[in-house]
DNA sequence: CATGAATGAGAGTTCATTCAT
DNA sequence: GATGAATGAACTCTCATTCAT
């Protein structure tokens, strides 16, 4: 969501530098406004849920009055859409995070699988946020290019596990129907465990979790996915 | 939703029969006009999505005032419950259907499952009216009883599925937890496919939930749950 | 509100004195009905207050379906107005009974006049009612008759207070003026008991009707009115 | 309800100055278009009184859509509480005008109560609005502050009648019987007056509360106030 | 007499959005 | 960039009343 790192800019004086200075400056203050807009829309979104959060509220929020949050963005689906962007990073970071300390392909598995995971079970809003662009799971109206960049910025967070898999001898077509029925699975549980619906059976989702993170390195260390 | 079948009588004439055959017109006129709201309420729902269907439009398409709309539900939750309340009915039918044909205990597992996961694959809509009890996947205002019973019929569908598991062998508490990851396995796919992210992975949702199926069905024969 | 008392039924059998008392039966039926509907009326105003009271409300109360009221009241206004008469009947006999009791003119007053304030002090309910005639204290429509009716059942209630005063001395223009500036204390007070303004001052309503009536006694034995 | 009245600044062009302008432009516009709902509101309470007033009506008057009212009154209730703040000014304002003239106590108790009763005499809207906060008597729903202000708004329009009591020689504690005696007094003989019960009698509102005057001076010169 | 069904008008309130200033 | 004002459409729900049966 944030702008491209700027190449560090050059102490000179030149009225075309000037210039680039001044834009330089109001650029990084429009990032910081916007920042803040954003930090009221997750905390509003956080507290009260989707269906109460009005652009209202976060204008109130942000010190703003509603009309003000149009100069950042075009309708309150953008602010959804770059709440949910940022969410992606996070998760990535969480994910990256985690891979550092795994050295065998097996360990990178479990670690990227567990990260992910967790994140989504320790921060629930972000799950009801990646939701949001389904609204009743039906696709909703960002622009392409957005929904595009989402996507992806998800599919990154599963990357490391499926080139684990694939380190661990799968070929690349078993790897991918693993690793989406691991997400699969993954959302299953989440939504499950955010539902109650899973208290209703007595289980907890982080044994259900483990149990199956057991089942798939089994079966990637046998060599075979199906 | 219905009433109870009733035997008819139709051979006497005598007053008091005839004031039954009335009583039992009119109920069924009832019957039928509520029946009607609910129609016009599922059109509704499943053309417009949870978040656009109004009481005004469920009356526009069943030819009411929005007000006669209240002599059949006390509230909009309250429709939507009855609404789920059929869907959960018809998932059980099927559920019970395929299980008609199913002589062994892995063949029950494997056709009530396939019968659960194929009833939502193919009514994507009865998704999303399961999903609603819990809009931004969090729980919402029924009335108790009527939750617990939504809850109890949607439980009642898997239990085929643990039955066969602990006839296979399993003990209560391992087929509980692999019923419950079934469930899980079955509405993250669901989910995924729904929301077209499977597709983002180059998978169909029936192979992987055939393979799941696939799997579950060894542990199970193998006498091993986790 | 009740029906003029009827001439005792004569012991005939005449085909005409039949119809007469199926057609008596049929009354008093209707009676006994009409009396339920203002006994359910009663409930719900005085339990609920004149804003929340319904029709709805009180057909249920009643053991009735809305529109069944209308058989008995042509609008929900000559319910209020049927209360209305009820309660100013109860006013006139609580006032009747205090004179009773009262020998000499002065005792007649004093018994009147509190009969009178105490009925609605311990009853707050039936002045609401006396109210509702007219809303935000302008007139509100009942057929003339009724209103006249009901107009002439309160200053029945106060003629006694005005006999007292003739007969203590005082002509009938002073007579009047004292027995209209004692309804109008009373009203007053009543008023603000009711509202808690009076609180708001620290005082009781019953001491300063105290206070008005021994001031109103002592200007009526000195014989002057002004 | 207005805001304090701001001491001109003219003379001065600094941006400072030139931006306390525009400031103090925009307040009095909001201020003026406050005043335009008020008296719009107003306008429809005394016409068609409050159960018939609708935020719609009052909109369609100020030449608004509903939802603008909003930007100047949280709810229903506190446009009524705006209006009553307003009444209670008035009659306050009153009030001190009539005070103005009189020199001694007894001519201050006269100016102070005559005044207040001509108040409510003259604008009989005001009486029901005074009458809004206990709708069928009983309190209704502001905020507490609010409530208190109103309350206290009132209880200072009568302040220097009692003041003219305790000035004539009256203690305290009969002074403040005396005055809510003569508070209860007035109000009954509007509401009396204003509900036609007093032509019902055939009397004068006016003459009866000279009459109440004349005693409660002669009481108060007496020095004996029960 | 009573019902059950329905009407139609209306209530207060909320909301995303627009736009002149 | 930001404000304050306003829009206009939408929302759920309530009510007294009517009327065929």
């Amino acid at each position: 969501m944030s702008r491209m790192p700027l190449t560090e800019k050059k102490a000179t004086t030149s009225p075309i530098s000037t210039h680039t200075q001044r834009d330089e400056r109001r650029r990084k203050l429009a990032d910081v406004r916007q920042e803040l807009v954003l930090d009221a829309a997750r905390s509003v979104f956080f507290e009260l849920g989707m269906e109460k959060t009005s652009i209202r509220e976060i204008a109130r929020r942000a010190g703003y009055t509603p009309g003000a949050l149009y100069s950042y963005f075009p309708s309150k689906e953008h602010i959804y859409g770059a709440l949910l962007g940022e969410s992606l990073e996070r998760l990535n970071t969480q994910v990256q995070l985690a891979l550092e300390a795994a050295a065998s392909p097996a360990e990178r598995l479990r670690a990227g699988a567990s990260a992910f995971f967790d994140f989504y079970r320790v921060n629930p809003h972000d799950l009801d946020l990646g939701f949001y662009l389904f609204q009743g799971m039906a696709p909703r109206g960002l622009t392409p290019e957005l929904d595009v960049h989402l996507n992806t910025r998800l599919r990154d967070a599963l990357l490391p596990c499926q080139a684990a898999l694939q380190a661990m001898g799968l070929d690349e077509a078993r790897a991918t129907a693993e690793v989406t029925a691991l997400f699969a699975h993954i959302v299953g549980l989440l939504v499950m465990s955010h539902t109650g619906r899973i208290r209703m059976f007595g289980q907890s989702s982080q044994e259900l979790f483990s149990a199956y993170l057991a089942h798939l390195l089994k079966r990637a260390q046998g060599g075979k996915s199906a």
